[in-house]
DNA sequence: ATAAACTCCGTAGTATGGTACGGAGTCAAG
DNA sequence: CTTGACTCCGTACCATACTACGGAGTTTAT
């Protein structure tokens, strides 16, 4: 088993050194306790694993808190398959609902980016501006 | 012209006396003068809509500091439409680039989803979670 | 005229995910 | 044996957008 130091360890997880310390301050990873000896904690494949977990939950569009559950579905030896199944389709509904919301911001920026005729008139009287300022003074929400 | 406390001019704005505050803490949005004869500001239809518009403007995916940027432009009458339309057209971009980034988030998740059995296996064992301890290890990005 | 409701103002806290800093200790190389 | 690089630790700060609180003053309704 491979011995790191702080530095080493978060080169070999791909984060920085202040990554690791927040996730510690955090909860996330646990922090290795110092040799007896004194000098620098030494951290293990462990610790890095459990960080390149993390990371790789977020790309998946889990948050921190939501990493940390996952992880401790992983040591929770009553948690099943499914458990972790539902949190996966919980987060993929999720970004399917973001998706759809940005969508429809998109059409709506559409709409006005369509509505300019992006000449050299006076921004104060822009169409775009002008949506701006009527959205909401009719329609409430 | 209508003439409003601040309770009164959240109300018709939609949004909550500590958000009015915090738009005037910002700059965003300027604290009308107290009357002469003391008691409370005098917010006008002038406040309301500028509120109003920042919240269009957000529900365009505008930040506030895009908001503010954007009344800027409105009251600057050297600013021309085109300007304006530039604004509008890098947000629709950066909707587009959060669009992808997010089906990109959706079909990694579903292939994780996919991929369990979401029996009563032990989530040790979950290759959902395995995945998420693979990922990194080799590919590095 | 008193109580409820509202305003004023500054400051602090929430969530999210980090980044930065400063001083002290430690370690390795020349 | 000194210098440079790194670690340790606490605290503070970044952006984003609010929300909450407490104690005073003001206004309004009964």
């Amino acid at each position: 088993m491979t011995n790191f130091t702080i530095g080493c360890a978060a080169k070999e997880a791909g984060v920085s050194v202040e990554t690791i310390r927040f996730y510690e301050r955090k909860g996330l990873v646990q922090q290795p306790r110092k040799p007896r000896n004194g000098g620098y904690r030494t951290y293990t494949e462990f610790e890095v694993n459990r960080i390149r977990f993390i990371r790789s939950a977020q790309k998946l569009g889990f948050s921190l808190h939501e990493a940390e559950e996952l992880l401790l579905l992983e040591s929770d030896t009553r948690a099943k398959c499914r458990d972790v199944h539902a949190k996966a389709m919980h987060k993929l509904e999720d970004v399917e609902q973001k998706i759809a919301q940005l969508k429809a911001v998109r059409s709506a920026l559409k709409t006005v980016v369509d509505s300019c005729p992006k000449k050299g008139f006076a921004a104060g009287r822009c169409s775009i501006l002008q949506a701006l300022n009527v959205n909401g003074k009719f329609s409430r929400r």
